[in-house]
DNA sequence: AAACAATTAGTACGTCTGTCCTGTTAGTTT
DNA sequence: AAACTAACAGGACAGACGTACTAATTGTTT
């Protein structure tokens, strides 16, 4: 049987993570200590100590969680999508954009860590695979696939900034040119 | 006649600017300090917080800065930019990748750090200025011309991050397709 | 029950941080 | 020459920081 400690501990763990993930929506990358994260999950420091040893090590656990959560939400929209995609994949982004605009923001803060330590691209690297998928479902042609996820993250990157607030109409437009 | 002293304050100040770039790329924004950028520009720590009483307005000027720095380059490239537009833009992003990598990621932590900002809002979309007449150069179809340039946005990114290894052929290749 | 291990709490230490304050230098104006 | 001011240096302060240490708590094994 399982130990009931240890249970606890991985339950603290995600509480922590969760903890982590909310304040860089809040706060952004450079809000992260040990002390805000144990504030934010209502722990005591130590315990974030404990979990994770060094505020380094409590980031890259953030960032391949981040990335694997991503990856199952996107993957149950990939299985949704079918009749019309141009209008679902815009769906898609509006979707990360408005009801999810905190944690996208959070999701690139992260995604750029990753080009300081190489340790990183890996997740991030399985961070673009959903959405290659994605594009793929979208147009057969290989290259037009990646010329897709590109763009998809340019526009994300452009929105979130505010350079170019996001248009629905003017997306699918843009879509049809991938097809 | 110019106040002698102000003169060389300018001066000052862009080099602190300067080595605040400088900290940035070898560090990140998150290894920016007030001490950290005096060490680096060989000034005391007293001189960087007169010129930029907070550090928020050090980090801001930098990014208006730079992108006033990245604005002037790029502009210089779009006049020499005529005979095979597809292979100067894939010579272009190399440039950003290899020569300027850490620049450029240095640029992106910064273009990141306008989302929370809106005042900075107006600096990161004059980043995309000189891009947007690139693409424009390149095609006359705005929809891809903005296609284009969300999508140098994402090939940038991904390369830095090592997600994806820039290769100079398939980028040229996908440029065909927003002709 | 007793020995043990995983987890949590409280706390303390040294370091680095932002920022302010005081004095000094050098250039300008009158 | 004297008053003035922009620019700079050095130092000091309180606070936040990462992290290590010790004890207490809770669950497990024997």
């Amino acid at each position: 049987m399982q130990d009931g400690r240890r249970v606890r501990g991985q339950l603290r763990r995600v509480e922590l993570l969760t903890a982590t993930l909310a304040v860089i929506e809040r706060a952004g990358v450079a809000g992260v200590s040990h002390r805000a994260v144990a504030a934010e999950a209502g722990v005591s420091v130590a315990s974030t100590t404990y979990h994770f040893a060094s505020l380094d090590e409590l980031l890259v656990a953030a960032l391949t969680w981040a990335a694997e959560d991503l990856a199952a939400e996107l993957h149950e929209r990939v299985n949704e999508m079918g009749a019309r995609p141009a209008d679902e994949l815009a769906r898609l982004i509006e979707h990360c954009l408005v009801y999810r605009r905190g944690r996208t923001l959070a999701e690139y803060e992260l995604y750029l860590m990753a080009a300081r330590r190489p340790a990183l691209r890996e997740a991030a690297a399985a961070w673009l695979e959903p959405l290659t998928q994605i594009a793929r479902n979208f147009t057969t042609d290989p290259q037009k696939a990646s010329l897709l996820v590109a763009a998809l993250d340019g526009i994300l990157l452009q929105s979130l900034i505010g350079a170019r607030p996001y248009n629905h109409n003017d997306f699918t437009a843009l879509l049809t040119h991938l097809r």
